[in-house]
RNA sequence: GGCCCGAUGGCUCAGUUGGUUAGAGCGCCGCCCUGUCACGGCGGAGGUCGUGGGUUCGAGUCCCAUUCGGGUCGCCA
């Protein structure tokens, strides 16, 4: 018998079906049992009658939660069973996987009269057994949204004739700063995990791709200890040719973002808003957009904010954060564009204009950097100038020969899938991941 | 890397100015319970208090060192 999901149980009724799954929870009293049956897609409750199905009772005896179990039987309704009046009488079960008590409290327990209340385990613990951790709805509620989102960014972007392209994350050079790269034996020799795609994807603009986006991982060797830092995510890389400004990559991305909020909204708005309590909110187009140098004295004035002049080069965490207010405020809106990074703040691979301000940006959803952008310098003897007034000259020398053979002018952005997420769900990064790692954690 | 904080049963915590056999809830194990739905009731097992040293008649508690971990800032996606 194949084996029915139990979201589509009620198309059953009175049928005999397969359903298979964890024990979400076991209440097991003298003359009857009920199991909560959870899969991927629901949660089922199954009620045994001991003394008509002793075999059955047998089966189930030593039954614990988070075991996996097959069951077979007749779905019938019943207004008495709390979860969705539906309830399935088995003919038979099978205990393919029995768990041992599990070493983490995944849900917390509010406390009563009488009992004290039970916290969840910390997020650090509950990594230490992370498969455990993600059984849970809302867990699996983040991949899903993540999912719809990043297949809705593929989508739109195959619609606009993009090229998917998967670049080497093993590499021979420290690219750019080669600071804050893996190292790792190769051979003979060392290799570095690749720590963007960035020299990869402008190579296909020299190849004549005309425009490209990867999704794929992304290592830094940087010891960082915040919620949104991790040394390998998932980055959302996309470059294009032919633009005329480093506005028509800005105008991409907010399309891009726009089109895939929309998707996660229609299919998982309600759930997001139930389990998280977040509004998914469709941004409007164009989105805001203002000046580093504007935006501080905004913070200053409006927020009392300020900061000493040298670090305003960038953007201090306190006043990203406070980005978002000011963007409410003025624009009703979550995300904000901010433009005029100092160069000295920038990649040497940003075009400049005239006056040597870098034609770039970054991206700030819900007070949270999430991209850097740029219109790119392709013109050869600008961008080695640009390289070597970094000292980079030497380092960046096999991706310098890209633009001496004709290379179309273009731009492009890097977007954090898993920041992305986590600003979605509004969690820590390390609760949005598969799996986090750090400095400190290389495990599971 | 700077600053701050923590480490007590499987989990989450309590542990009073240092004072006899270190407590609780959850979980676990056993028994009981005809429909539960965070089921319920009774009983039980389980900890040399991160590690090393010191002070003291006496250290989970005070001091020093050390290990591991966490938060935050910087860095960035």
């Amino acid at each position: 018998m194949n084996r029915c999901m139990i979201k589509d149980i009620k198309e059953h009724l009175g049928q005999t079906v397969k359903v298979q799954g964890f024990v979400d929870n076991y209440r097991d009293s003298k003359a009857m049992a009920f199991i909560v049956l959870k899969d991927i897609s629901g949660r089922l409750q199954i009620t045994v009658e001991k003394e008509k199905l002793p075999e059955v009772a047998e089966a189930i005896a030593n039954l614990t939660p988070d075991s996996v179990i097959s069951a077979t039987g007749t779905v019938i309704e019943n207004e008495y069973v709390k979860l969705g009046g539906l309830e399935l009488i088995p003919d038979s079960i099978t205990v393919e996987s029995l768990a041992e008590a599990l070493p983490i409290a995944r849900k917390s327990i509010p406390a009563t009269k009488k009992k004290q209340a039970v916290e969840r385990s910390s997020i650090d613990q509950r990594i230490d057994y992370r498969w455990i951790d993600l059984r849970t709805d809302e867990n699996q509620l983040i991949f899903k949204v993540q999912t719809c989102l990043v297949g809705a960014m593929r989508e739109f972007l195959l619609g606009k004739d993009f090229l998917e392209i998967h670049t080497p994350k093993l590499i021979g050079a420290a690219s750019e700063s080669g600071a804050d790269v893996f190292e790792v034996k190769y051979f003979d020799r060392n290799a570095y995990l690749a720590q963007s795609p960035q020299f990869y994807k402008q190579m296909a603009m020299a190849s004549g791709f005309e425009r490209i986006f990867e999704v794929g991982p992304v290592f830094r060797a940087e010891k960082s200890f915040t919620n949104k830092h991790t040394t390998e995510f998932t980055g959302f890389d996309l470059e294009m040719s032919y633009i005329s400004s480093f506005r028509d990559v800005m105008q991409m991305e907010a399309e891009i973002l726009a089109y895939a909020l929309g998707k996660v909204k229609d299919t998982y708005g309600a759930q997001i808003q139930e389990m998280f309590g977040l509004e998914v909110v469709v941004p409007s187009l164009p989105f805001p957009e203002v000046k580093l140098a504007d935006l501080y004295e905004g913070l200053e004035k409006e927020f009392g904010y300020s900061v000493p002049e040298e670090e305003k080069g960038d953007l201090t965490t306190e006043a990203e954060h406070l980005s978002y207010d000011w963007v409410k405020k003025h624009y009703n809106h979550e995300f904000l564009f901010v433009t005029d990074y100092k160069p000295e703040k920038r990649a040497f691979y940003h075009m400049r204009d005239e006056a040597g301000m870098p034609l770039g940006y970054d991206l700030i959803w819900r007070g949270t950097e999430i991209t850097t952008g740029a219109q790119r310098e392709h013109r050869y003897e600008q961008l080695k100038k640009q390289a070597e007034e970094k000292g980079l000259a030497d380092d960046v020398k096999f991706y310098l020969e890209f633009f001496k053979y004709g290379c179309p002018p273009h731009g492009g952005f890097g977007l954090g899938v898993d920041r992305l997420t986590m600003l979605l769900m509004g969690l820590p990064i390390k609760e949005c991941m598969f799996l986090f790692r750090s400095p400190n954690r290389l495990t599971p």
